[in-house]
DNA sequence: GTTATTTTTTGCCATATGACAAAAAAATAT
DNA sequence: ATATTTTTTTGTCATATGGCAAAAAATAAC
């Protein structure tokens, strides 16, 4: 829970009445290794907030291939906000990669919190625009690099969570085959 | 004008007075081509509602090469809505590629429309974020595709644009060669 | 219109990555 | 512990893209 409010308290204040509101309205969640937080075709009325674990936000092509699009580590909202904040159905899946847990805050919760608490609306307007500009500052320069500097720079961002991924998912989300990333894990060392 | 009420009458209403209210703070703007309308460093004071023309997003990186890493055409927002919003510098240059006008209204109009106009905010809000996920989208399916589909995802995307941009700054969003798009290009037709 | 400059195309060869299949290793279930 | 399944590595060859340089074409300057 502590992590939750360093977190949220980057984007505004709040004294601690209002903290212990929104106390009242988190809940705890476990998804399982594997399983699926959120699905294609949902509409999220949840937000999630991710205590521990890895999840990671993927998508089926018209190939039916599985492409991770990133990843979420500790301490980080997962949710797609455009889809919780405009009520529309999302488009891609969130996969716990290992056993997770969440806190989470349901719309009705968040709705009243907004109409309690007047920084909130901002405070999450801006958590919303820093996460969405942190995915296009990390995809967008990837397109210029070669593989093997994708991956150097995956393990400066997220040190700690190369091994904690399959191969395969990193793959997807480095756009190069898992036999190609193998081999230049094998050249990296 | 009328482009401008368009586009962001799409993410709230807003009543003939308060139209007209918001027509009162706005300016022209103007950037022939080549031009930076905004270079890395600043602080962004203006949003741009880009009427005409096409800029492109770009930015160098650590070997100095130029890298772009979007474009936006006629009846969009070009600003880094990050920067605006949280005061902070930008890292990114905005070019025009081709002579561009724009709407522009500065950060001190658009606090007194924010404090005027209660939807204001939120539409904003809403913009900034249906912005950026949908680079995000655009960016993100790149990476597993081959050069040749990126190309013509970008011909389907933008139609129009292909033949107003140089190859260079294309096949740089691509994450290509100049030569490697013009050879794609040709063979494609 | 001619010249200079910029942009695009092409040629040649090197290298990175893909595709497919099989082997090896690791994780999981029984 | 053993068997089964999943994940990772490796082998072989094909293909896409890069690097560099020069030619051709288009654009801009005079």
């Amino acid at each position: 829970m502590n992590a939750l409010f360093d977190y949220i308290l980057q984007f505004g204040d709040l004294n601690a009445q209002q903290l212990k509101l929104v106390e009242g309205y988190c809940e705890q969640h476990r998804v399982s290794k594997n399983n699926f937080v959120v699905e294609a075709g949902d509409f999220v009325n949840h937000i999630y907030f991710l205590t521990s674990g890895i999840v990671r936000i993927c998508f089926f092509n018209k190939n039916g291939d599985d492409v991770t699009k990133y990843f979420i580590d500790e301490n980080n909202f997962t949710v797609d906000m455009g889809s919780f904040l405009f009520k529309t159905q999302t488009t891609t899946y969130v996969q716990a990669i290992t056993d997770c847990e969440f806190i989470t805050i349901s719309k009705s919760a968040y709705d009243e919190l907004s109409a309690t608490i007047p920084v909130w609306d901002e405070m999450f307007q801006r958590i919303t625009t820093k996460g969405l500009m942190a995915k296009v500052d990390k995809i967008s320069p990837m397109l210029a690099e070669t593989a093997t500097e994708r991956y150097r720079r995956f393990m400066i961002q997220f040190p700690g969570m190369v091994n904690r991924i399959p191969l395969s998912y990193l793959a997807s989300y480095m756009g190069i085959t898992q036999s190609s990333l193998s081999r230049i894990r094998k050249e990296i060392g």
